[in-house]
DNA sequence: GCGCATTGTGCAACAAGTTGCATAATGACG
DNA sequence: CGTCATTATGCAACTTGTTGCACAATGCGC
C-alpha cells in the first residue's frame, strides 16, 4: 500500500515529527493522498520498527513530547523500489456518478443542489492549485525535481478542470437537474 | 456509505442474486463503483436483515442455491434520501501521482514504463467506454433516465480522458521519464 | 503557582474493503 | 455411478481507514 511511502516520501523532503506531518498531509503530499494523524502515527511506528526510519537521538521518547523522524537507507530504496513496481491504476469508487446513476432509478429529487455545490467545491480547488503553480514554479527553473512536482501539480489542476467541465456539462444538457437551490425549510407547495 | 447504495440501485434496475450482482459490478454500475462478490454477499445480509430488500419468494434458502433479491420499498425510499444527501467529495488518493512525487526525491528509476502502462490501459478503458456510448446512446433517444445513464457514461469518458492527456504530457514534457521499456534483467553499466 | 488553550502523541473501537478458502448444488463426460 | 468443472453462497482473518477520546508537555495570562 501507499501510506508508508507517502511517509517515505514527506520524510525525505524534511525529517519531521508525526504532527507535522499530518499538516503536510493537509496541503501538499495530501492532495495525492490524503491521512488521519492517526494512521500516521500508527505507520510511523511501523515504519521505526521495521528499520526504515528512526526517531532524531535528540528527540526523547515521552509522551507529549515531540519526536522527529528522519528515512534510513533501507527506507530509501524501499520507496525507490516501490516507483518501478507496476500497480494498475484503482478501479474507480465515486459517490457521486453513483447518485447519479440512482437518480436515473428513483428520480433526481436534491441531486441538481448537489452538483452545483461540488462545482463550487472543485472550483475553489482548481483555483488553490493554480496559486501554487503560480508561486512554486514560474516559467523559468527547471530543476529535474521541480519539474516532476510540477507535473504532479498538473495532474491536480487537470483532474479539477476536468470535474469541472463535467458537471458545468452536465447541468447544462439536463433540465431535471435544473431545480431551485436546494429550498431550504420551504414547506411543500401542496401540503402545508 | 455507498456499497448498499450501490446494491439498491442495481437491484431496481433488475433483481438478481449475489453472482448476478458480481458480475454487473464487473461491468456498467462497478465502473464507478468496483466490489468483489464478498463485500455483496455480506451487505446483501444486512440489507435484508433491515428490511430494504427481500429474497424472491421462489429461491430456496439453502447453499450453493440461487437466492434472487428484490428492493422493498423502505430500501427505495432510503435511497432517494441518499442521492439528495450533502457528501463532499471524497480527498484524492492516487498511487501514481505519489509515485510521481516520490520520484522527485529518489529518481525516477522504472516510472516511465509505468507510465506508457497506464496509459495503454486508459486509452483501452476510454475505447470500451466510447463503444458502449455507440451501443446504448445513439443519438435520438432521449428518455429522462437514459440521459441520466449517458452523463454517468460522460463522466467515465472524461475521466478517462484527462489521464491519457495528463499522462501523454507528462511522458512529452519530462525526459527523465523517456527510458526504454523496463529494460528487464538488463546488468548494472559500471559493476557487472 | 493555577487554570487553560495549544501542541503533541497515542490507544481503542469501529467500519470498509481484501484475500483465501470452505461448502453445496448441478450438469457434463466417461 | 464417479469425478470434475462450473455456478453459487458464504465464513474467517486480515488490512486499511475513520472516529472518538485520553493523556502528557508547554507556554500564557493572572
Amino acid at each position: 500500500m501507499s501510506l508508508p511511502h507517502a511517509i517515505l516520501t514527506a520524510l525525505l523532503e524534511k525529517p519531521s515529527s508525526g504532527l507535522e506531518l499530518t499538516r503536510r498531509f493537509d496541503r501538499s503530499i495530501g492532495y495525492f493522498w490524503s491521512s488521519t494523524h492517526q494512521q500516521i502515527y500508527r505507520e510511523l511506528g511501523k515504519l521505526e520498527r521495521s528499520g526504515q526510519i528512526r526517531a532524531l537521538p535528540s528527540a526523547q521518547p515521552a509522551r507529549g513530547q515531540k519526536k522527529e523522524y528522519e528515512v534510513l537507507p533501507a527506507g530509501r530504496e524501499e520507496l525507490a523500489a516501490w516507483i518501478a513496481l507496476p500497480e494498475d491504476p484503482r478501479p474507480v469508487r465515486d459517490p457521486l456518478l453513483l447518485r447519479m446513476r440512482a437518480a436515473a432509478v428513483v428520480g433526481a429529487e436534491g441531486l441538481g443542489a448537489e452538483l452545483r455545490r461540488h462545482l463550487a467545491l472543485h472550483r475553489s480547488q482548481l483555483e488553490e492549485y493554480l496559486r501554487i503553480e503560480e508561486r512554486d514554479f514560474p516559467p523559468e527553473r527547471t530543476a529535474d525535481e521541480d519539474r516532476l512536482r510540477h507535473i504532479v501539480l498538473r495532474g491536480g489542476i487537470d483532474m479539477e478542470t476536468f470535474w469541472i467541465g463535467w458537471l458545468t456539462r452536465a447541468l447544462a444538457d439536463e433540465p431535471v437537474l435544473r431545480e431551485g437551490p436546494a429550498a431550504l425549510d420551504e414547506p411543500a407547495p401542496a401540503e402545508g
